[in-house]
DNA sequence: CGAATAGTGTCTCTGAGACAGTATTTT
DNA sequence: AAAATACTGTCTCAGAGACACTATTCG
């Protein structure tokens, strides 16, 4: 990494250009059946009024625990977040103001209520997926990369359970899938299927209370089991193969 | 990311504790059937005398663009290199002088002669990556990361051709497999599964002078096809599944 | 010649997807 | 009753892996 003659003992960091560097964090969850992605409303130039993902600098702490601290701030505690690593974001430029590193992350919520503002965020609300662009900085880029990594990600590791509730119907968790891919997998072999991959779901022995709004039996509710990856993997249908 | 009261039009840089940003590159390539990792040997404390992975500072520069020059520095010129980023290591006390956020990236070389110590660095040297342990900083997690990464890949991408020459043997990427998944594939199944992946390599028409070393058939020659992912993957053979 | 290797044939088993069917619960 | 939905049965086809076999070329 760092060479010799640029490093010495007595280099001196505040000869070279100062470097920011942030977290900003792709945090997808479920609302009515949609993909929505966390946004807040920047109150300063430059991108004053537009709409940006949250973030902030990274302190003396890890870079993932500034990932959860700042997005403790922006929404409340969120206690059963997924949260990791996307890829950093560091072109010249992309900030007007100094060279900014953004080290993004991706988080996967179940439903929450609307944020709380109690961290920095002028305004953070959800927002669609499908309706999130124009946004501050490189951020549309960065959406982007958070959406076909959760896209690419709940084919092999039980990921999607992470954003419905601690028990769960198998139409819900399908109702996850629909959402991230934009496309409905077949109902019947969608259920068979959950139940054939080892540790994906776990019977809980209970069911819903009552069936669906417009008939149909009860389901079974399932808790996410205890594996890590998913074998096989369930693939989307579309991505042309 | 930026939030306003953080970072106004007066904020100050340098009133934050400085922090550098450096590239640090997992360069791997086949040698001899075994798959290495390229490594320079630290002059300067701290970690003098040991090895670390190439890197350097980022300069006026894309991401991508700062790895391909350090790159070029170590090894001299590198034409058809493939390099994608891997993760952002920057955790507090991984470097004990300052605060250093290092990106790492990913190389996938062909064999290439003995690195040309053009740039900074005091010694490079191709290290079978079963041997390179005990590195400096945290490079033994980003090695790990980087292997990691690389066996997935050539699961779903054709990037085991960027191990190879430009016109390549069935048997020659099979050895690719074999020395980045540290287990052999089926000769004849792989055989097959190669060329009935669209795509995936593409008849040259030529074949090679002679046959193996201690007998056997001349073998056809293949140049890497026009996909980018491959359909279907070919799965490693362990992995419990 | 004997050994090694390229490339192919074939069989079995798993799993994906299409489709249909049954049971249960709603309005 | 009618509609909706959970869940299961069954068929077909693609593909993975095991194994065997032929053909070619080396020492």
């Amino acid at each position: 990494m760092v060479t010799e003659r640029e490093f010495l003992d007595g280099y001196d960091p505040r000869a070279y250009p100062a470097v920011a560097v942030t977290v900003d964090i792709v945090t997808l969850t479920i609302r009515d059946g949609v993909l929505n992605v966390l946004l807040v409303e920047r109150g300063e130039q430059p991108h004053a009024g537009r709409l940006a993902l949250p973030g902030g600098f990274v302190r003396e702490e890890t870079l993932d625990q500034a990932a959860r601290r700042e997005l403790a701030e922006e929404t409340g505690i969120l206690p059963r977040v997924h949260l990791e690593q996307l890829a950093t974001f560091g072109d010249p430029g992309r900030d007007p103001r100094m060279r900014v590193m953004s080290i993004a992350y991706l988080a996967f919520a179940p439903h929450l209520p609307e944020p709380t503002v109690g961290g920095d965020a002028a305004a953070a609300r959800w927002v669609p997926v499908d309706t999130a662009s124009g946004l501050a900085f490189d951020h549309d880029a960065i959406l982007a990369a958070g959406l076909e990594r959760a896209r690419a990600k709940i084919e092999y590791t039980p990921l999607a359970t992470a954003f419905v509730d601690d028990e769960f119907t198998i139409a819900q968790l399908r109702g996850v899938y629909t959402a991230v891919w934009g496309e409905e997998p077949h109902a019947g072999n969608f259920h068979r299927k959950v139940l054939s991959v080892p540790g994906f779901v776990a019977d809980t022995g209970a069911t819903t209370q009552r069936g669906g709004e417009r008939g149909g039996p009860r389901s079974k509710l399932y808790r996410a089991g205890d594996a890590r990856i998913l074998h096989p993997a369930l693939l989307r249908p579309s991505l042309e193969r």
